[in-house]
DNA sequence: AGCACGCCGACT
DNA sequence: GTCGGCGTGCTC
């Protein structure tokens, strides 16, 4: 008899495995070791359960060693557990986010790198050949892992290895390789925020599972009141996990805690380095760390003490991982509350159709914020009317708002202009022959980003220089830009206001939390008189002197008819108008449409979201889709266009019987071709009540795929390309 | 990741 | 035939 563990490996494939418990060890659920797979050593979970007795004793392999991480807590494993199974993703990528290598294991085993041999062997001629002289044309010296030679050479990683074998590639050696200070007084709170404040702190001493959606205009205060909030659990010797949709709201946000508390809280995001990770990870870990503040991968730290977690600007897609695991941060906010017994504060002033239905439900709390703070009041929004008023030819702001904008500038206000298009324009075409510049590698077309002198794909990062001629019929200084972005925006604004100061923010401009702080300083400072940007500047910031907010086309975000279109083009604008006038100074909004009769313009004219709300819920629930229904994306792709049709075709065959599950597809992606890769997608809908992850789980087990073939699955998708 | 296995085209 | 090259599957 043999003393068996189950390990949860941290590998996209293998899951628990059953290992040898070596005698004079000892070990524990939760405990992370090392064990032996095959010819590599891997990380690992001690995880609980049945082993599998269909391996013989004789085939198990010792436990190499227990590592020197703190043990993964209980409702983090119950968190690993639930997140593999709600969103069908392997249990070994989903553990992988609870112990991110790079902070916990040292630097990461490296693969070794490769450069061109100089002397190399010859080889004979055959496709063989042709690589090698390929790799000397592509070699400039700089040595790389096997695969990036494969990625550069478009072969596999299998030929690549034989020329490693032969000596054509050769190795290179390897580079060098708190608690509980008293807290300051809160500031005074309205009548309303001390209400809200008032049933956060309750269940927050209750120490007790209870969702809460804490709904308020913009401007109307809800930091302060989580605020009390995160100071109630911090009294009570408890710690907290906040969460910001993307990193350029830190800086703003790191503000606002410091002045209110007077201590840095750990900030975890995927830009920070090895050493600071490592070291928030062992502060949280030990309890030793009060607050952390980060992106969604902060879900998943350990935290010995929890009391409190907090998803500002819950409605943000940001929250939603479209890679790896997909799977909604807000939404798992929520589970780790309930696995851990602690509040959940959703924030947002335009709150998902799912959070509003959980509150009409009975499973959320609503705590409201009817008014702006400080007596500020609402922005009074005009409607521009493109039809009517549009704008001069080749020019995208139309006379209503160009007015306004010089109006403000003459009183020397701040004015915004949001267009959510980074670049300069989002179509090259050729004037002689109507070619469109499309990004080789995916069903895009190439953007004009005219400051960096390219012209760039927004879906795969290829890029390159804006050429001089034609590519498909050759004619010179044919090319031309169609249709506008931020940067085309600022050209226009410089010829009409050539004294006033402009700035462009998107992510091209602003990288890092240091550039979104320095931002916040050049706009207080005055120092800039337009801004001009994507949705990047519609939340966090709070602009006192902004008075003028232009929004260029608001009917962008309408396209593609997805099933989110009309909210999300509502909660952006809504989320940009609140920019404006947030001091005591009133502010103005200018929507530029091509149809301001429709629904969605009315209500943001009247700032009537209820109204809006109400129609978006009729829409969805008529169509049995979220939150009135379950949905499922499934993405087939292949680098070989027959191969994914092929796959396809199979997997639609292989669908099992369906008992309120309704199967749509195979159709070729809204985004035909991404990365080289040619996709079909397929959707799963099934009632509420239906587990559709059971049907999708049978579906996938029932067909055997090339491995060139990728399947995806995304439950509860946001995007739909 | 690294190894065994098996298929297939190129050359003896 | 045979050999080298390359894709595929397996690892408790």
């Amino acid at each position: 008899m043999v003393a068996r563990v189950r390990v949860l490996l941290l590998d996209g494939r293998m899951g628990v495995l059953d290992y040898r418990l070596p005698e004079g060890m000892t070990l524990a659920p939760g405990d992370v070791v090392e064990v032996p797979l095959g010819p590599r050593r891997l990380a690992g979970i001690v995880w609980e359960g049945e082993s599998d007795a269909a391996v013989a004793d004789e085939r198990l392999r010792p436990v190499a060693r227990t590592l020197a991480v703190p043990p993964v807590p209980p409702a983090i494993r119950r968190l690993i557990a639930f997140v593999a199974d709600y969103y069908v993703a392997p249990i070994g990528l989903v553990a992988r986010m609870a112990l991110p290598s790079a902070a916990l294991m040292g630097p990461p085993a490296r693969p070794p790198l490769y450069r061109v041999a100089k002397d190399a062997p010859p080889t004979r001629a055959g496709p063989r050949r042709k690589l090698v002289e390929a790799l000397g044309a592509l070699d400039d010296g700089r040595p790389r892992t096997l695969a990036d030679w494969a990625r550069l050479t478009a072969a596999s990683p299998a030929r690549l290895k034989g020329l490693a074998e032969a000596g054509v590639l050769v190795v290179t050696p390897d580079e060098a390789p708190a608690i509980a200070a008293p807290l300051p007084p809160g500031p005074q709170l309205s009548a309303a925020q001390q209400k809200a404040a008032d049933a956060l702190l309750g269940s927050v001493r209750a120490r007790a599972f209870q969702p809460f959606l804490l709904d308020g205009v913009t401007g109307s205060g809800k930091t302060e009141v989580y605020f009390e909030a995160v100071a109630a659990a911090l009294g009570e010797g408890r710690q907290v996990l906040v969460l910001l949709p993307e990193i350029a709201l830190t800086a703003p946000w790191l503000d606002r805690f410091r002045a209110r508390f007077g201590f840095e809280p750990v900030v975890w995001h995927s830009g920070l380095g090895i050493a600071e990770r490592r070291a928030g990870f062992a502060r949280m870990a030990a309890g030793t760390a009060r607050v952390v503040v980060g992106a969604r991968s902060a879900l998943f730290l350990p935290v010995a003490r929890l009391g409190l977690i907090v998803v500002d600007e819950s409605h943000e897609p940001a929250f939603k991982q479209e890679e790896g695991v997909p799977y909604h941060g807000r939404d798992v906010a929520v589970v780790r509350a309930r696995e851990e017994g602690v509040p959940v504060v959703l924030a947002s002033a335009t709150p998902s159709l799912e959070t509003v239905e959980n509150v009409a439900r009975g499973l959320y709390r609503l705590l409201s914020l009817p008014d702006r703070h400080g007596g500020a009041s609402l922005p009074e929004v005009t409607l521009v009317d493109m039809r009517r008023t549009p704008p001069a030819r080749g020019k995208w702001l139309a006379p209503p708002l160009v007015e306004a904008i010089g109006a403000a500038l003459g009183r020397h206000e701040q004015a915004l202009l949001f267009l959510n298009r980074r670049g300069y324009a989002p179509l090259t075409l050729c004037r002689a022959c109507g070619a469109r510049i499309q990004c080789p590698h995916c069903t895009a077309w190439m953007v004009d980003h005219r400051l960096a002198g390219l012209l760039m794909c927004h879906h795969c990062g290829h890029q390159g220089p804006r050429p001089e001629s034609c590519p498909e019929c050759g004619a010179l200084d044919s090319l031309v830009a169609c249709g506008p972005g931020v940067e085309r925006l600022a050209e226009e604004v410089a010829a009409r206001w050539p004294q006033a100061r402009a700035l462009i923010v998107t992510s091209d401009t602003v990288r890092t939390a240091a550039d979104a702080a320095a931002l916040q300083a050049a706009v207080a400072a005055r120092e800039v008189d337009i801004l001009i940007g994507t949705q990047m500047l519609a939340k966090g910031h709070d602009f006192p002197e902004l008075t003028v907010v232009g929004v260029v086309d608001a009917d962008l975000g309408l396209q593609g008819g997805d099933l989110r279109a009309g909210e999300r083009s509502f909660q952006q604008v809504a989320q940009v108008a609140g920019r404006a006038g947030r001091a005591r100074k009133a502010g103005q909004v200018f929507i530029q449409t091509h149809q301001p009769e429709a629904p969605l313009m009315q209500a943001l004219a009247r700032h009537d979201r209820e109204g809006f709300l109400a129609a978006e819920r009729a829409l969805r629930k008529a169509a049995g889709m979220p939150p009135f229904g379950r949905l499922a994306a499934l993405l087939v792709s292949a680098e070989d266009k027959a191969r994914a049709t092929e796959a396809a075709e199979a997997l639609r065959a292989a669908a099992p019987p369906r008992a309120g599950v309704q199967l749509f597809g195979p159709a070729p992606a809204p985004l035909a071709m991404l990365r080289g890769r040619h996709r079909f997608r397929f959707l799963v809908q099934g009632g509420r009540r239906v587990k559709i992850q059971d049907w999708l789980r049978q579906w996938l087990a029932s067909v055997k795929l090339p491995s060139a073939v990728r399947v995806s699955v995304d439950v509860d998708p946001q995007s739909f390309l």
